[in-house]
DNA sequence: CAGCGTATCGAATGAGCATTCGAAGTTCGA
DNA sequence: TCGAACTTCGAATGCTCATTCGATACGCTG
């Protein structure tokens, strides 16, 4: 069961493979699902033993667990960091929803994989850190869209509908969004800004 | 196995614990997830026994087909409709989204089940009506687009991420609409629809 | 190169599940 | 009321799958 090895020398193969382990399994849970993916499937994919993959994770669900943990914390990260920037308003969002544009579409199996298990995640102990980071992120969102409004730079009916809306626009991006597409991550997140920044 | 009555006697009784047994397999696939549903759990919540849903269903794979058909037909059949109302069309974009949004939040389970087996549904050739219609429904919400446009209620500088932006936000509402929120449904569709609609 | 920490194997285990089906019960229509 | 159509039952079937574990092989480190 998952050990990480107390020898330096080890550890940079260990978390490699650890690292491959998740990124293969985000790519398979988000084409047949997660329920439909047997672990079995996945160690052919990665060229090991089924048996392999519990030396690097304690059960199936801690593969899950994985994936939504590389989807949340640099995400929530970058955008804390980038509070400490002093951007004005209207360019702090700009800055903010290009990052998490381009955060989607790098991790796009990862946020397919999150909205798919979403009903797993919204109840259980384990989950509890995923939820709270998401959390975290949604109220970071929001008390920038106060002070887009605060600044002038747009006035909205329902301000959380707004941010409803850009999550469901930004998240949504992971479903249609393709490498080899006419619109590049920033074109994508400047288009979504477009539509919540309007003088008042 | 699913044959519905000859003698008309007995279809509307048929016809109604069918339609109670996919409304409660959405309320249960939207929670626990379809995979994770068992069809003993499913037949326990409608107070039968497992066998039984096999007179309704050839298998629980229609089930879910069921569901998304329920979803999609009326949908795509009332946005039809509104076509033939000859509505200019700003207008005719906020009846539109009116009408999805209030679909949206009546199926909210149907949706929620739609979003989460969505890799299901991309293959297979049984799904190929739920994706017809989905395109079907999609095409017609861009051709408004861009009529909105022409009209001069609105410049996009990529209409087709607009319209993305708009099922995402639309769809993502399934995800937190909660009937004794402060929004109905109504005032939901005006908001996004406000996001949409400027003048050029 | 010896020995321990590490990594992988792969067969075995046991649980859970979708589906089947023959029997038994129920309801309609004549 | 009788027979046929319809409905439900629930135990049996056979499969898939996550997980375990003892054995084996590998590779640092001293």
């Amino acid at each position: 069961m998952a050990t990480r090895p107390t020898r330096p020398a080890l550890r940079e193969r260990y978390d490699r493979r650890r690292a491959e382990a998740i990124e293969a399994a985000a790519r398979t849970f988000a084409r047949r699902g997660y329920d439909q993916t047997s672990m079995q499937q996945l160690a052919e994919d990665l060229g090991v033993a089924a048996g392999s993959l519990y030396h690097y994770f304690g059960g199936k669900e801690h593969l899950l667990i994985a994936i939504c943990d590389e989807l949340m914390d640099p995400l929530l990260a970058r955008a804390q960091a980038l509070e400490g920037d002093g951007l004005p308003p209207a360019e702090h969002l700009r800055a903010l929803v290009r990052l998490w544009v381009a955060h989607v579409v790098e991790h796009r199996n990862h946020m397919l994989v999150f909205q798919q298990e979403r009903h797993v995640i919204e109840s259980g102990a384990q989950w509890k850190g995923v939820r709270t980071d998401r959390k975290a992120f949604e109220r970071l969102v929001e008390d920038l869209l106060a002070r887009v409004e605060d600044a002038g730079h747009a006035r909205y009916d329902d301000r959380r509908l707004a941010l409803s809306a850009l999550l469901g626009m930004v998240n949504h991006t992971a479903q249609w969004y393709r490498p080899s597409g006419r619109l590049d991550p920033s074109a994508i997140a400047d288009g979504y800004v477009d539509l919540l920044l309007r003088p008042a």
